[in-house]
DNA sequence: CAAATCTGCTTAAACGTTTAACTAAATTTA
DNA sequence: TAAATTTAGTTAAACGTTTAAGCAGATTTG
């Protein structure tokens, strides 16, 4: 009879408190702790499965916080543990199939253990992203992950994040002089893969309308094309090597001024997909043949690649990779909170995706 | 001489403390109260700039705090005022030009009142909505700004973030039902301004592939479609009217489908842009002219639809709008915590871009 | 069978801010 | 010039958790 008046009482004490709930705001780990006439502590403990808690006292704590519909306070238990397990992410933009998967994956790997994430975008804009930069050290994120704006010089923002101690890890667009994870794919690589599927298309006089070279990706790829093009023996002109912010009508630009020259290519080589596409509208504008007249490879495998046609040849980035293993890097680095941070690269082999646009053996 | 050795001091204490400070981790307000000798809770009014401290003391707080590199602690702050400033979003995608747009001027709107958002994705998923919506509410967003999954019909998790007393706004794909906030586009009136411009083209029987009736906005589309098409006494037929999911591929087996129709149509009205790219896709294959064969209309402004061959007639749905509206009424909504929420529609006319998918006139 | 160990809690402090309530001194008012 | 008001703060509690330290009582060990 004990156990019955126990319940009997338990249940007297929980409709009391349903009662006095609906008129005030949140459960809290103490309501439970009054109902059961124990302590906050023990609640706490008993929510986390602590050793020291029996399996009985476990379970009615559940079934009460269950019964109150219990919300753990995030706000509370981050400001005592130190931590948020919120991640900051900064991309230049989410409208682009790269970035969007890259930041799908990593929120995947991240959700599983507990981490939520924020996502800023940058626009491509330095002035944003320091004031990205900022608004996440201010939400006390634990860690962040983040992709630089094409405008990114100065670095003293960043240095700003690892100056706090909180891991910063970097994807795609990244700089060794941080000294921080990074994670990417082998841009000088893709280049000579693309230089060598176009001397075996039969190209011989190749353009290449690339990104700055202040961005190292873009740098890595110019040079690329330089080793590739000076490998196979081919014209390298400087004609044939323009510099450009790579949107869609910069790619138109770039392509009308490869036009207008004398001597003409059989190639481009377009940095970036989007900037292809303009190449590509310039290119049916003018009535040039491609790939028979001129073939023409982009950079990214966004979606449209495939849809227009021709559909255009690029280089697929593998971002569903790239997003997981820089979620895994900062699960790493934030187990041994405070040790220095390290140059560490993690580099993919890019795939070279071949289509219309640049096979003339059909 | 008292103010100079006040200075004096002053210099002191601050380098003593700057000596601390690298060894430990982060000023707070009790470091600089410390090397003022006042209250930490004097401090905490100069930087809100109370008006019963004085402008001695709030420039000495202010001072202090840059030197020592003071960052607000968000979550004591949160946790202390019962509100997180973090204000969460729930899109279907990030990377359609359309969701990243509103994200986009949702963030600008809010980020200039103080509060940051977090974003996440459903990736069209109910289950991952819920598990969206659960995140953010364990995360102590002050706010939800959601647009519904294509699954979602269950609304008890969104009746959910309702009973804890936080702002829900819903923009594009949204429900009458929860009485909330709506800020949207007329999409009934959309799919008029089309039929009557395809009718305006000479178009005489004109199809619909839409989407899933279930959704709000795809349902007045076509109820939309059926008024319009009755209005101009055109044929309203089961054959020429399409339910899909509105995928690239959906929209190229539906294609197939009206084209192996004994009666085929003039004119496809598609509901969604990458939908009306995949059945542009099986009209250049089966090279049908467009739009002297058959005229095509798109719906949201992808960007590509402008870049395509031909170019595609779509709606422009006012992301930009729809965001700043958002954001400016959960502002709002905001400002009186207590009350109860109630439906507030706010919609938007669309805008016809006519290309060349569909014109006929040239 | 006394000492050591284990079990299952409790107590109390801490995380960094904010804020209601108070106070002492200075200033204004009647 | 005494009373009232203003100024410029201080004090202490609170937000909801977590956790180190402590402590009875039960169990095991030598």
């Amino acid at each position: 009879m004990i156990i019955r008046s126990n319940t009997v009482n338990l249940l007297k004490r929980l409709s009391k408190y349903i009662k006095k709930l609906t008129k005030t705001k949140k459960t809290t780990i103490k309501d439970i702790a009054n109902v059961l006439n124990i302590s906050p502590a023990a609640v706490s403990k008993a929510l986390h499965d602590d050793s020291r808690i029996s399996d009985k006292t476990k379970a009615a704590v559940k079934t009460v916080a269950k019964k109150l519909n219990y919300q753990p306070n995030h706000l509370a238990s981050a400001l005592r543990r130190g931590k948020s397990n919120l991640v900051g992410l900064i991309v230049p933009r989410t409208n682009s199939n790269f970035f969007s998967s890259v930041v799908q994956n990593i929120e995947e790997v991240l959700n599983k253990k507990g981490y939520n994430i924020i996502i800023t975008q940058s626009n491509e804009s330095f002035t944003k992203e320091c004031s990205n930069i900022d608004t996440l050290l201010f939400t006390q994120v634990d860690g962040i992950i983040a992709s630089m704006a094409n405008e990114t010089i100065d670095l003293d923002y960043f240095e700003k994040i690892k100056s706090k101690g909180i891991p910063l890890i970097l994807f795609d667009r990244g700089e060794n002089d941080l000294n921080v994870d990074y994670v990417g794919i082998n841009d000088y690589d893709s280049s000579h893969m693309i230089i060598e599927h176009l001397v075996d298309q039969g190209c011989k006089r190749i353009a290449h309308i690339g990104g700055y070279r202040h961005t190292r990706i873009f740098n890595n790829r110019v040079k690329g094309y330089i080793d590739a093009i000076n490998k196979h023996n081919l014209p390298l002109e400087d004609e044939l090597l323009i510099e450009s912010s790579l949107t869609i009508e910069d790619g138109r630009e770039k392509m009308e001024q490869l036009l207008a020259l004398e001597n003409r290519p059989d190639a481009v080589y377009v940095a970036a997909d989007y900037a292809a596409l303009g190449a590509l509208q310039v290119l049916e504008e003018h009535q040039i043949r491609v790939p028979q007249d001129i073939a023409l490879v982009g950079f990214g495998n966004e979606p449209f690649t495939a849809l227009v046609s021709p559909s255009i040849t690029t280089i697929n980035q593998h971002s569903a990779e790239i997003g997981k293993q820089a979620a895994l890097t900062f699960l790493e680095r934030v187990k041994t909170p405070g040790a220095k941070q390290t140059l560490n690269k993690i580099i993919f082999e890019a795939e070279l995706i071949v289509r219309d646009s640049s096979n003339k053996k059909g």
